[in-house]
DNA sequence: GTTTATGCAAAAGTTTTGCAAACTA
DNA sequence: TAGTTTGCAAAACTTTTGCATAAAC
């Protein structure tokens, strides 16, 4: 994995459970959180304890291989998924979904004299399901 | 203060750290957390609980008096100011600032079947200020 | 008088940290 | 071998909750 090489170069050792880590999330691109990776890689790994998944994610988040999601209340998101998009959460069921946006990818390098490095956007509202469900609801 | 006559049409109870708490953020139209919102408040009254801040936060949240900011890592921002702009984050010194955008007024109310109701944009980055002192570092 | 909210303390949940042992280079 | 990282447990933080008391309507 390239992934791998390029976290040596930048001076990290190459240890199983970042091996292990990095390697389930580029085969998993979407949202995790620190649980769920520990959950997912804890039957392949008996001993991988959580601090290290969430000492792993800061480390990948720092290194730009990742990146956090601070849409959910109170728990952060990790998207190993690092391609320009946007991201849609239902208040009803709790799902979250990608946007892309063909403008998310040009955005302004400086507002107000404050250099822009990245942006986040979040939509909320309803998702075609659960619209679907409470449409039905009305209608009889 | 009309908002309060709004909190009670909509059947909540007026009471004093209700009161209270939502002076101090009309006065303060600006970003807090529950605990900044505590310690202005713990003067005045002594006996003010930080739960029940927490939970009248909640409940103006709910009724759109305030909104939620989730752009600071594991702690809740509250805005009093429910115009629509987005908002940046200077990853050195920490400093939010407001952004104004014309275009934030009016985003799309459907994206792919899903209804959007609200969008929160956050921008990440270096500020002015902290950009003057990076390129005063590098110029001698 | 009935209902709802408060304050306190305890609980719950997420994330970080200290440190001896294990691992990587 | 020198320097990092790990796992474990404990700590740190933010936020929520249960319940008796107090306040609002």
């Amino acid at each position: 994995m390239n992934v791998l090489k390029e976290l040596k170069e930048k001076g990290h050792i190459l240890s199983m459970p970042r091996i292990a880590i990095l390697r389930y999330l580029l085969e998993h691109k979407t949202h995790h959180t620190a649980e769920s990776i520990h959950k997912a890689l804890e039957q392949e790994y008996p001993n991988l304890s959580l601090a290290t998944v969430y000492n792993t994610l800061k480390l990948l988040s720092r290194e730009g291989f990742i990146r956090q999601l601070h849409i959910s209340e109170n728990r952060t998101l990790y998207d190993s998924n690092t391609k320009p998009h946007s991201h849609f959460l239902c208040r009803i069921c709790g799902k979250i979904e990608d946007i892309w946006e063909n403008e998310k990818t040009n955005f302004p390098k400086e507002i107000n004299g404050n250099l822009i490095e990245d942006v986040h956007t979040y939509y909320f509202g309803i998702c075609r399901e659960c619209r679907k469900k409470y449409e039905k609801g009305q209608s009889h």
